[in-house]
DNA sequence: ACTTTTTGCTAAAAACGTCAAGCGCGCTAA
DNA sequence: TTAGCGCGCTTGACGTTTTTAGCAAAAAGT
């Protein structure tokens, strides 16, 4: 269909986002790579800020997002990981078998969640 | 598009949990293939995670049980095969600050927490 | 000027997760 | 029994992500 250089589209918005996110760090590539601890290499980051890749993997985006000192949400958001107004059609609650392996938590890992699960629920708002 | 996920619906509760516990050990498909010696195909995991098989057989999930060091019963439990209840005391696996206030958690709400979780864990690591 | 280093970037290869197709085995019905 | 269906499970791909190794141009020394 229609041609082939076509950067992007999906990932471009992200892209976009990365790129204006580093340049007000002042940051280079590398020294973004550096400051993930290599979790993101340059040339991997520098496909991500031109949009050659649609979906790049949650621990990328978190490194990213801890680097940059953005909500990690944002960042999933933005790669389409979750839906902006993503309320669930799927609106029945269970509340008694939440008894999920939310056991063995440590703190830092309770705080994370409890923080993620405010921003999935300000969203279902809308 | 369409990342909708409604599949599974049985298993949809097992895989989301034995997702949660090979990121958190940051191992690969394969890497779990070898782990088990073979017993279980990265292919087939993959299925299990994304909740396509209803009832794996017992010694599939006794292997990977082995593998991710979490109790067999636990495993059997989530597939549907003993009953919720027949366990012992809930007081304290791990003895971890785990309380944890999700009572009217939507189906969806459940399933983000905890693939964020894992998420979180496979960061933490080293 | 001429090196040397650093920057952003890219092509190719490797690794990843997942899908499609099929095999095998237990089931159920006649 | 035998024929068929259903489903767990494997194998072999396919498309995407991530790594590796390096490129040309700009920057910085000398």
């Amino acid at each position: 269909m229609s041609d082939e250089i076509d950067v992007g589209r999906k990932g471009e918005a992200l892209g976009i986002y990365l790129k204006s996110l580093r340049s007000g760090t002042g940051l280079t590539l590398r020294e973004v790579e550096d400051a993930t601890g290599k979790d993101v290499s340059n040339a991997y980051l520098s496909q991500l800020e031109n949009g050659h890749i649609a979906k790049p993997s949650p621990n990328v985006l978190h490194s990213l997002a801890s680097v940059y000192k953005v909500p990690y949400a944002k960042l999933m958001e933005r790669a389409g990981y979750i839906s902006p107004n993503a309320r669930s059609s799927n609106a029945a609650k269970h509340g008694r078998a939440a008894t999920f392996s939310i056991e063995n938590l440590t703190l830092d890992e309770e705080k994370e969640l409890l923080q993620y699960l405010s921003f999935v629920r300000q969203k279902a708002k809308s």
